[in-house]
Formats: structure tokens, C-alpha cells, sequence
DNA sequence: TTCAAATATTCTAATATTTAGATACTTGTA
DNA sequence: TACAAGTATCTAAATATTAGAATATTTGAA
């Protein structure tokens, strides 16, 4: 099921807390690695690690201006993909706030 | 950022094939850990190990009926967001069928 | 050319995930 | 009770991911 291997992968690229906040800083548009690194507030290589995973799943696209690099999302329709999740999280509240809870018990 | 954090479980939860082949055998309706093992043709305990992952995010039930259990997908909407990452897929088709070129040279 | 800013890559230690095999649990039945 | 079928859990080894530090690359300007 080479299919499913390769869904996963696109699966597994969305499965990290900061890739997650990248997205959600590119709903508004084409973001600078450094402006993402000041909204995420995170180390410089750590934003273009993520990015990076994001770039090699076709997730997200690059445009070199200068020295300054902007990404934005390649297909609007992963904001479709991840309001659809978040209306699953929505229809699961109860469960939602308890797995909140749980987390934010952690260090 | 808690939300993330917790969305990323989700995604994780989604981004493996094994995992993404039995919600695929759930489309159709509820299906017991034998069945899903005879399906994926892989062992029994690697079955119930998936099985317990997407339990544990909440992405599928259990029911017991006598010795068997039969696993469903909590959420309809699940299949809606499968559905919306195939359209992704589609949307994106060449570069899909490079990766899974790349995919089908491995070992 | 040299420098500085912005970004990318490499390396490494810590942590997490995956898998198969062994074992344990649960339930129905002899 | 003893047993067998169906599942779940535990363990250990292999593999993968992660974050930060250091380093490299690219570009524009002096």
C-alpha cells in the first residue's frame, strides 16, 4: 500500500505542534521565516527545520526575495483540510478539554 | 500554544499507513481485530497496537461482543477529512506520482 | 572583494515511535 | 474449573524525530 505510505507522510508532516502554528500564521498569507520566527518565537534553525518538512511534502512553497525568504501554503485547500479537523475537535469537546487538561499538567 | 500541541496528536495519530489502512477498512462500517488483521495481512499484536493509538486520540470506538471486538470510526467527519487530503492529492497529482516513484524504489 | 543579514544545513544528544515476540487478560464453553 | 479463541499489553531492539548549537550558503551593499 504504497498509497498509505505516502498519505502518512503527509499526515505525519501536519503532526507537529510547530508546523501547525506555521500554518496558521500562513492563513493570513506569505510569511518571512523571520517573521514567523518572531511570531512562533522559537530558534531560527528550528523554523527552517519545520520548514523544510513542510517544503519536502509539497505543503508549502518558497519565494526568495533578497536575502529574505517568504513561504506561503501551496493549496488553500489544507485550511479546508484543517478547519474540517477542527470541527471534529469541536464535535468532541468534552474529550478535547480533558486531553487539555492532561497536557497542561506536563512541564 | 496547548491547542497545537494537541491538533498534532491528532495528525500523528493519522500519519501512519498502517494506521490510515484500517480507517480506509472502516469506511464501510464497524469491523472486528481479526478482520482488520486478515485485511492488512500483519500481525495480531501490531493490529491492536494501531488500534490502541487511534483509541487513545479518540478517532475510533471499541464494542465488545463476546470474545471479539469491533473497532468503528467515532467521527463520520473523519472520512470527510481523508476525503479532503485525497483532493489534495489530486490537486497535486504530478508531484504525488513523483513521490510515490520515490517511495517504490525503496527496499 | 569584504561584510553583514537572512536563511539553510549539519551534527549530536535526547526522546519517541515502531515492530515482533512473549505473555497476560477476557469471555464463552466443555 | 480448565481450556481455547480473540485481544491487549509488555519488552526489547531498531529506527526516526526533535531541538539547539555550530557552521554553511546566499544575497545585497559598502
Amino acid at each position: 500500500m504504497p498509497l498509505h505510505r505516502f498519505k502518512a507522510e503527509f499526515f505525519k508532516a501536519l503532526g507537529h505542534p510547530t508546523r501547525l502554528a506555521i500554518l496558521d500564521q500562513l492563513r493570513a498569507g506569505e510569511r518571512s521565516v523571520q517573521e514567523l520566527q518572531q511570531a512562533l518565537a522559537i530558534e531560527q534553525s528550528n523554523v527552517s527545520q519545520q520548514l523544510a518538512v513542510l517544503r519536502n511534502k509539497n505543503i508549502v512553497d518558497s519565494r526568495k526575495e533578497g536575502t529574505v525568504v517568504y513561504y506561503r501554503v501551496r493549496d488553500p485547500m489544507i485550511f479546508q483540510l484543517l478547519d474540517v479537523a477542527r470541527q471534529i475537535f469541536n464535535n468532541h469537546l468534552i474529550d478535547t478539554q480533558e486531553m487539555l487538561a492532561t497536557l497542561s499538567e506536563e512541564p
